[in-house]
DNA sequence: CCAAAAATGAAAATGGTTGTCATTAACATT
DNA sequence: AATGTTAATGACAACCATTTTCATTTTTGG
């Protein structure tokens, strides 16, 4: 069995509480208010170990920086806005089928896929 | 009439040269063996103007490095080996439709994908 | 030709992420 | 409890793409 330490069981239940993505740097400044004396260095090396283990998953946002969030939630992609950062959670079954078979097609494995739309929202 | 400088043009015509995506730091390096004395923050400034008028798109490599390419080109997706960096161009009007029809489901205008696919290919 | 504006590049600053390394916690064995 | 072994930790420095700063050069319009 996989054995899984203190900083990552804490990462883990702060990724539930967030509820979505958050960054490495707002993972480790939410633990550090809760009085946790986590250090950054350490906060890095859980998630990439939750990464390797596929707990959780990774993206990045436009402008480079990482987000991670938990795994195990139904997959789904986002529609964010460029300009107030409003985030729809969309579903989308069709374009799985559609990335399996373009793999299949070229006979690539594992294969895991991107998709992140950016627009204006309508109140922006 | 938008203006269009020397650094612009040279950066177009490097992409063009390309084919593909490639990062400023890549562009810069081409030009730099093209006996070019340009500057790398020239390069990133040429980019972000290029960007702004929409000439070129942006898209992030997996370790959150930004790629650009020529606007214009039948817009089409990648499917990358994360092992040996192969990449496939595959081309994916279903899934345009799909994200015109999200985006439309949600009042957003404007609305970019990206969608690129990552996995191991058939010799990794 | 000249002055104002735009473009340039070297160097420093920024910021996310990763590597180093000495210290500490966890745990199994006497 | 005392010991030795191994994994985990965090302060700090290193890294690297990107941005900012600023003094200098080039371009442009009059």
């Amino acid at each position: 069995m996989r054995t899984m330490n203190k900083s990552q069981i804490k990462l883990i239940s702060t990724l539930e509480r967030v509820g979505g993505f958050a960054s490495a740097q707002e993972l480790y400044q939410l633990l550090r208010r809760d009085g946790d004396g986590i250090g950054l260095t350490t906060v890095y090396r859980a998630l990439q170990s939750l990464l390797d283990d596929k707990i959780v998953d990774v993206l990045r946002r436009e402008d480079g920086e990482a987000l991670y969030r938990l795994c195990g939630e139904a997959h789904h992609h986002h529609l964010v806005c460029r300009s107030c950062g409003t985030t729809v959670e969309i579903e989308g079954s069709s374009v799985e089928r559609w990335a399996e078979a373009v793999a299949k097609e070229h006979y690539f494995r594992e294969v895991g896929h991107t998709v992140e739309l950016f627009g204006l929202c309508s109140k922006c």
